[in-house]
DNA sequence: ATCCTTTTTGGTTGATTGACCAAAAATTCT
DNA sequence: AGAATTTTTGGTCAATCAACCAAAAAGGAT
């Protein structure tokens, strides 16, 4: 009884994801995300809102690919072994640089509404609580490993942008590995 | 024979540092900073030049915080078990919880200049050196536990800037200390 | 005191920004 | 076919952006 959408919301959201992801928040302006999708100012903000909702939408379909990659095999620590392996080939593998949605926002969080801000900071926390699940998979809680593992996992993220020396990344994700034990 | 500037560039450098410092580079207007010293946005074009000067001057003016506060008492790994310390005392101290200036601006590398890029890449590489210099004073090369450190600073000021647990940045800065032997 | 040089003032520029809106178009239901 | 409903189009809106410039102001040198 209505005229349908034309474009997949998921879609969407991917794809605002992307160019957030590039171009950061201030720095992706309307027509970036109209180039990028397609689809016309109007109708973004009749389907989502103002630009923090853009963003937060963003946010939602980097979630697969942040703590959606932690589904990944193994127990205990040897879910985190992989999960960083995981983490360093993506990162060292894409032409982009792009490092992560999530550390790049948190970055620049001043700049984001409450709500979003919120949302970015809950995700760091989340990150923090699986390091720290898994760890006790294997009957360990030590809080300082989990510190120095979601540290590493930071920093591998960050630093990936920079063009520093790939043996650096491959130091930081080595030793993550060699201190769990 | 000539007018003399009413500024001081060097304060001038400072004050912009702070802006730019906490809203980031694409965050800050020319009126922010015209806001924020006192001097006209076309004296800032005639001392400087474009924005991105603006932001090199600024740049130049947070090396006594970052590269500068290397200079700290001790050898080797104390001085880099000293240095981490430091920091951690620092990030967490400041109300502002504004991290690091070089970090920062490394989240956003993609929207700066050639230039800059290279002058904020240029910070790490110095504080890699540094890392590894200091270790080296023992005797020790250990690329690996470099990295490591180097990993624990950037992971230290990134997460100060986002209202983690306190106790996470205890532990960054712990462990850091630790795998130093 | 007057010239000379440089800084500063105060403004304009054209482009771009995010936000919003009314009218046209598209589709389903009756 | 026509009514109802929602999306899309295409545009306006005021605000802000970085950049630049001509003229006034401020001294130092002579």
């Amino acid at each position: 009884m209505a005229r349908p959408k034309v474009y997949d919301p998921a879609v969407l959201g991917a794809q605002m994801r992307d160019v957030f992801w590039q171009k950061g928040y201030e720095g992706t302006s309307l027509s970036d995300l109209v180039a990028a999708t397609g689809v016309r100012s109007g109708s973004l903000h009749a389907g989502f809102g103002q630009k923090s909702a853009l963003f937060a939408a963003a946010l939602d379909a980097y979630d697969e690919a942040f703590l959606g990659a932690m589904d990944v095999e193994g127990r205990g620590r040897d879910r985190l072994r992989h999960y960083i392996d995981l983490l360093h080939n993506r990162v060292t593998t894409d032409p982009a640089k792009r490092g992560c949605f999530v550390i790049a926002s948190a970055s620049e969080i001043d700049r984001h509404t409450d709500e979003n801000r919120e949302a970015i900071q809950s995700r760091i926390r989340q990150m923090q609580m699986y390091i720290e699940n898994a760890m006790e998979e294997d009957g360990v809680r030590d809080p300082d490993a989990s510190a120095a593992f979601l540290g590493a996992v930071v920093s591998l993220l960050t630093l990936a942008r920079c063009n520093v020396d790939t043996a650096i990344l491959r130091g930081i994700r080595d030793e993550a590995k060699r201190r769990l034990g």
